[in-house]
DNA sequence: GCTTGACCTCAACTTAAGTTGAGCTTGTAG
DNA sequence: CTACAAGCTCAACTTAAGTTGAGGTCAAGC
């Protein structure tokens, strides 16, 4: 079997639209490794595709470097992941991701329960005056975040 | 009707949960508003709450406050929101929530599907032999970022 | 065998989103 | 009516996540 070819740094830029500044930065933290060659210029396995990747997709959902560097840290140094793997990753994450989406879906269907305005506990608020929801559960403000779906 | 109380920033602090100086550097940043009182300190409508809550909640799913800013500009400065008012900011950013949950179920449901590792492409990829997935669509990484859920 | 574009390190700079502190003013409870 | 908690402004500091630039090295094509 032909070993899968090494990736410079450039070549994982490319692939990944990351810049090298950002991949320095990356292994810097401990997001990604790689070894060097006689040169003293870093190679990087394939595997560093995806975990750019993954990298970028919950980054781009508000999880910090920090903790997407310790969920990485689940993911095996040597090998390929497997598709365990990735589960142990994403089981540590379910919570907050679960959470983060009950939110996104909140705003994205028009915010249309109270999500602590006070407004609610009022008898002339807008809202319950049009729609009358929640009303049998007293006053108050109520789900300032979301907890459920 | 008694007009609903104003409130201190100290008052929006505590039942917001968000800090006093954040609340100054919001307004600064002209997301909520306030008027003053004669001895100069600001007072809030109780729409504020709302604004704040959904401050965090977009800021929590990866959200700028500039572009939070941008949406918040389409709310009515000077009445309680209505329910139109809500759904009208929230179709602005309905493309971007929609392809961040999609990239939260991704990482939730356990990245089982390409992001872009080019590990797809080589036969001996571990997914591609457990699974035989996408196999027919020909070489080259694909999704590198989710399109559609 | 050289030259030119990729790489290297390291320090300094940047932007976002606040926090902290100093020094001064307000307002309310006793 | 006075003390003291709460508010005000403004400047400086902080952390995260990079980017930029200087100064020097590597390697691939001609």
């Amino acid at each position: 079997m032909a070993p899968a070819k090494e990736l410079t740094v450039g070549q994982v830029a490319m692939r990944s639209g990351v810049a090298v500044s950002a991949l320095h930065f990356y292994e810097a933290r401990g997001l990604i490794r790689s070894h060097r060659t006689s040169g003293n210029q870093r190679r990087y396995g394939r595997d560093v595709l995806r975990r750019v990747a993954i990298i970028r997709v919950a980054q781009e959902v508000g999880i910090s470097l920090a903790e997407i560097a310790a969920a990485l840290q689940s993911l095996p140094e040597g090998r390929t992941p497997t598709r365990e793997d990735w589960n142990l990753l994403s089981t540590g994450w379910r919570d907050e991701l679960d959470r983060k989406i009950s939110q996104l879906k909140k705003l994205r269907d028009g915010l249309t329960d109270c999500i602590g305005c006070g407004c609610m506990s009022i008898d002339k608020c807008p809202l319950r005056n049009r729609e009358d929801r929640l009303s049998a559960q007293g006053p108050g403000a109520r789900r300032l975040l979301v907890a459920e779906p």
